[in-house]
DNA sequence: CATGAATGAGGGTTCATTCAT
DNA sequence: AATGAATGAACCCTCATTCAT
């Protein structure tokens, strides 16, 4: 955890530290990150840095608890009008959430998607600290409960499953991205909302297909769900 | 691609380096290693190093090519008895083949999941070098052929598919390892064998049911399903 | 000599301050004591310090004089039951002390070793500072006092044999207590009193017998061999 | 240990590294010496530091055995005429070649003299190197000789003994050399032999009473000796 | 008088790469 | 073809000290 002067700063001093570090964070990975060169673009003393961060992991922590409070933050802006969802509604919801989180704040998705990779296994968030917010155990908890609501069936192992989706989660982000290339920008700034581009959910009723009823071929079983 | 000096190398010099490069590389990922300690375990001088291959980078694409080769003859060991395989008892298959190379090659595994993390978008065979082998390469094959024989719903966004399921064929290896973590052991030295142990092909039913049918219950459709 | 700001804070917080620089300069010495470390410990600003004290080396000095005052209360807490003692007695009674002083408190004594050592010729009170209290020259009156009382040889150069006791004196304790080992903390705290313990006053006896008669054997002995 | 990089260099560039180094340490000890400033003096590139040694503790030990060597050297140098040595002559040689190496090499003793009281109870040799060559060693091995010839009391207690004759031994060269100041260049140099010059033979005299006979009155024999 | 942010030189160490032999 | 010494920028981090508030 940074050090109290560093929130004693001016609120632009400090997010200025932020920025720089998130920019190098994301072009750079932890460990080719460099705390010179985030000195240097932060113009602010060597010195200084040690005093704001016990080191450069602690920055690396605290620049991923910014990543987390920023997607929680989007995932409230971003409740959507019926507050009751079924169980795929949320993980359609989910998905979407991932790839908008990826479109405004690439930079931020790419920090968070290196430190699920650094350790696909382990939970991110410490104990003791607030919810866990990581993505698997999130699935987790969402399949459980898909279990109870007999949404999904309940030979599903849960932990596996969860394992699937994170990982699909922390990736599939990329890929939409680039396949919307050209809606990307149109959607990041709002001026298309990705709940309501045709061709954009064209993508996502693909991507939730494969996810949601698999990818063999069980037709009638399609046309049910998507008539619903 | 390394200076043809390299290849001028005895087999057993050749093999020692590579050996230690990939060690290291599995330990560090590309931007962790360092040359200085290749070069010392493998017992070479710094300079000749660099009559070798042209730059770390070079030596990171050789060994790159390496882990390639060596996944495609594990391939062509385990081709199954029956030579004519249905879609999904070929993605079972190729699913099978990923957990056997982690379980046996863990270090190139973990190389070839950097790589692939590093820019999972691209291919990662260079233009004009031999036929493009990557998994996303061969999942868009696979998906192409499964649609000819109407095994796979024609629907399916084959681009997007494939990268789904490059995704979790490059994921899932590790958390089948951990939860098999009794029995690992006992399949890469061959003593148990992977397709023929209960409850590890219980594991693998259940990924390939997330996989194949998707996770939404529909008991008739698996009933029908599992008792093929 | 520290600013006189530092004489004006209340005594609690001016002995919390010595006693943290305390801590600082018995584990690493003068040059490898941290000012950062000092203040944090002590739980002042970094500012305040300077505010006290004009350097680093003001503190290590003032803390020196420090450990010499609380030397000089120990001597006087340990008077003997008999006032009148003979020359070595005395001489006894010192090393005694030197031990005790280590025993009881053992960073300041490792800080005025470090300190005599750092330049042993040197008379370590400012001049003008009060009465001179340094080891050697205290050792100097005593072998004045000791040739006047007709106990110590005339011809002995003062000066030498004063720097000769002052090196054991300096270094003896930390050995003793070695020694000493299963001793040592029954009688730092005082339930074992060092004056009348049998095993500990053997060890006393034979250095003091090294320092009083030398390791020659008897004075008959001693003519053969110097009439050689 | 130095790595074998070092010793390939020509002996020149060899001995100035050396030379350099032994004036850090003996100027700063080894916590204040620096890296930067020895390459810097050597005019050498920091990297090449680190391919002559390991860290800056293997340069330290290295510059230590040095120190050892050449007193070892020195020793064999100054061996005096008559081989056959009592054992108070033989005293009285260490001492006497203790000094003529703080003259000679000043440098050399500082840092030998830091080394052994960075713990001086510890042995500098380490277990399995050639002779073990630390005072404190080589005292209690003379001390036992000593007491077998029955020039020694039988009831000194040698280890004790051993760490006083190693304290002095180790601060006594600093202080005779202080006194000697006009002297010790012509000494040094070689123009005055430290073993025929009248006035420091006194002194030196005067030192090894207070050693052998210790500094109680014993006024028949000193008489004696003293009108020789 | 207290504060604590700011400083930047310096600490030891590792890096990928070059080049004369 | 092989060597391995040389390089110096870059690494993360700590230092004693200053100064505006």
């Amino acid at each position: 955890m940074p050090k109290k002067t560093f929130f004693n700063l001016s609120v632009s001093k400090r997010e200025l530290i932020e920025a720089v570090a998130i920019d190098e964070f994301a072009a750079n990975s932890y460990r080719g990150a460099s705390i010179s060169q985030i000195v240097a673009k932060a113009g602010i003393a060597k010195g200084s840095f040690y005093q704001y961060f016990v080191d450069k992991r602690d920055l690396y922590n605290h620049i991923l608890s910014i990543v987390q409070t920023c997607k929680i933050e989007m995932v409230k802006d971003m409740t959507p009008p019926s507050s009751v969802m079924d169980t795929f509604g949320y993980l359609r919801w989910m998905i979407q959430v991932a790839v908008m989180f990826e479109l405004k704040h690439p930079k931020l998705a790419k920090i968070e998607q290196d430190a699920f990779l650094e350790n696909p296994l382990a939970n991110e968030s410490e104990p003791g600290e607030q919810e866990a917010t990581d993505a698997t155990v999130r699935f987790r908890d969402f399949l459980t409960q898909g279990i109870m609501h007999d949404d999904i069936a309940p030979w599903v192992d849960i932990d596996m499953a969860a394992f699937f989706l994170a990982s699909v989660y922390h990736q599939i982000g990329q890929y939409l991205i680039a396949r919307m290339a050209d809606k990307a920008n149109a959607i990041a700034n709002g001026s298309v909302d990705i709940a309501f581009d045709p061709l954009t959910q064209d993508l996502f009723d693909n991507l939730m297909d494969l996810v949601e009823a698999g990818i063999a071929r069980e037709p009638q079983i399609r046309k049910d769900y998507y008539s619903k």
